[in-house]
DNA sequence: GTCTATACCTTGATAGAC
DNA sequence: GTCTATCAAGGTATAGAC
């Protein structure tokens, strides 16, 4: 038992599952793949979580809980819109550096219909979330004068969200300058002024 | 037998496991779903498919053929850079109206690494096609002064398929309408001049 | 070309000892 | 908390009759 906290084993599955989740996707991995690594029964994992859609909605809400305490710290609330903006695209670079990760998002959206309702929701909420920050710190970065772009700033950002989540994918076919070239543009058509 | 094509079983099998991938997922669907839905059995389908990886590739290649068919058309290639440019948005489009189907590509990246080589290969090839001539549109547009972006074109064409990919799978979770919204924001960007 | 029958494996999950 | 043992279900695939 461990008093603050998840117990060591229980965090190590987390982890390992959510890498497995984003790099093999929800029906490509087995609790046999994490017992294996983690050089443990299958057992074991049922003990700390006694079925896999636990174990996929505590992955989300896990991410979840990391980016909503991360935005809504008061130091990085008011970091200057460029920082923020940075942050989450350096979010993504991390997946790539990590074993060519897909995002969560975009792995649980390909098997989305072949997920349990429970979990459908929890990805829905994250999303969401999400979606409006980048509405929001895109909005604001534009009447600070920060970045400058046509259209509305919702707009903008689902078309942001969405060559993330795309560019990490067409990585793995096309090589990793596929996602820095699509960062590239981002930022480009974005027309930050410092 | 049927002399000019495959035979009637054999082109359902590829549709309807066309649809599959593009709504499940490679690990998703199974011949099972296959063989209820069409009414036969298990074995039939191994008959036309002894693998399942062999029916992969052929669904694949079967996209493939149709892009470069239609790409390499007389026809086609004179035809306005607006209207190919169309042309391409709306196959993303009738993905989406079909049961939400994600895009072949977008579908098989997510699951690549449990893919058998030989689909990871097809599928690479695929992808490759369609940015090239997504870049070399783009440029062809933008010197003929119909569109105007910054960047290069292949940068520009990189965005653009990743955005096209990404949220064609993201408006599972968040309503059709944030395709749409992403479609709205890629023509803004590019400043059709008509 | 399609069927029945079946082999074999992997998967998620449970019971009960330690 | 972890193990051994075991289960039922579902997956891919094959053999052979029709």
């Amino acid at each position: 038992m461990c008093v603050a906290g998840k117990s060591s084993t229980k965090r190590k599955i987390l982890e390992l599952g959510e890498s497995l989740l984003q790099r093999l996707g929800y029906n490509g991995f087995s609790y046999h793949h994490i017992a294996q690594e983690l050089g443990i029964k299958n057992a074991a994992i049922h003990y700390h979580f006694p079925t896999k859609e636990a174990l996929g909605i505590e992955i989300v809400q896990r991410t979840r809980t990391r980016f909503t305490k991360w935005v809504n710290h008061p130091e990085n609330r008011v970091k200057p819109v460029r920082q923020q903006f940075d942050w989450f695209i350096n979010s993504y670079s991390y997946n790539l550096k990590s074993q060519h990760r897909v995002c969560l998002i975009g792995s649980l959206a390909t098997d989305y219909y072949t997920l349990p309702p429970s979990m459908q929701s929890v990805i829905n909420e994250l999303t969401d979330e999400i979606q409006k920050w980048m509405a929001r710190l895109l909005d604001h970065g534009r009447q600070s004068g920060v970045v400058d772009f046509q259209g509305s700033s919702q707009d903008k950002a689902v078309c942001i969200l969405s060559s993330l989540t795309g560019s990490l994918q067409l990585a793995r076919l096309l090589g990793d300058d596929f996602f820095y070239r699509n960062i590239k543009q981002i930022y480009l058509d974005l027309n930050f002024t410092y």
